[in-house]
DNA sequence: ATCTATACATACCTTATGGTAACTGAACTA
DNA sequence: TAGTTCAGTTACCATAAGGTATGTATAGAT
């Protein structure tokens, strides 16, 4: 896979099997998804982990089934740990593994620099008067 | 919003309303979702403008529908342009704008940096066998 | 008069995603 | 005995996303 820009200035990644070059896809389709995304932010903010019960509650309108399934998938990509502690009530507890961090912090990133060219993409969904 | 890591080096992006913070989240999701980001990549790397014959066969995959439905978002946030030539039959060019093209880099280097790590992503899918 | 090329639009169908609501199991409580 | 808690599971339904196949417009070539 070769990426060069207009410019000229950008070429890399060769490297890479077609197979590696999917998963990679993949993998930022998923963590920059929506759901898997705010899930991943709001145990970031705890600074540790998390019961079921307290991620459902934070993150604003994911409904249970799904928050289950998001955690599931978060856990099997080695984001998030799943601790069960085999009590009665069950104590379930998530927290984000260094790598899960680390993926955040990368995509929190590029949230940022989209975040400071708001403007721009503002702007580019406009002109509709001003025609050249 | 604010975003902090478990050892605490992490917290910004505090002066952006909700509505400025779920459209950098939308923009984020739409440009790293599939289809847009493989466009954009082809337009990229032609660079220069493509007619959408030579896009629909760069693009491995992608159905004539849903590539024009994906042309068009991109073209509405500014990403790429679209040309008309009046022809007949008719002639249609489409090019990144510079903006596509910073986003792009943007979400490439997030990309790069999933694939860097991939063997961390694969030996976190690993541990079956070997428990602690 | 028919065929071809181009960039779609449209209708129809299948699949995937996500939501709601009800159910579970087991111990503790009233 | 019945109710509560927690972390799910399951069944069912609605919406969205995406695929296939076909239609359209127009001018030039045959």
């Amino acid at each position: 896979m070769v990426t060069e820009l207009n410019d000229g200035t950008f070429d890399f990644c060769e490297t890479l099997t077609d197979a590696e070059d999917a998963l990679a896809r993949e993998m930022l389709e998923r963590a920059s998804a929506k759901w898997p995304l705010r899930v991943m932010h709001i145990l970031a903010e705890a600074k540790g982990p998390l019961r079921f019960s307290r991620v459902l509650e934070r993150v604003e309108g994911i409904s249970q089934k799904v928050l289950t399934q998001t955690l599931r998938t978060l856990e099997a990509d080695g984001l998030v740990t799943r601790t069960l502690y085999p009590q009665v009530p069950p104590r379930v507890e998530y927290e984000l593994t260094p790598l899960g961090g680390e993926l955040l912090v990368e995509v929190v990133g590029l949230w940022q620099w989209i975040a400071n060219r708001l403007p721009d993409f503002e702007a580019a969904r406009k002109p509709k008067a001003d025609a050249v």
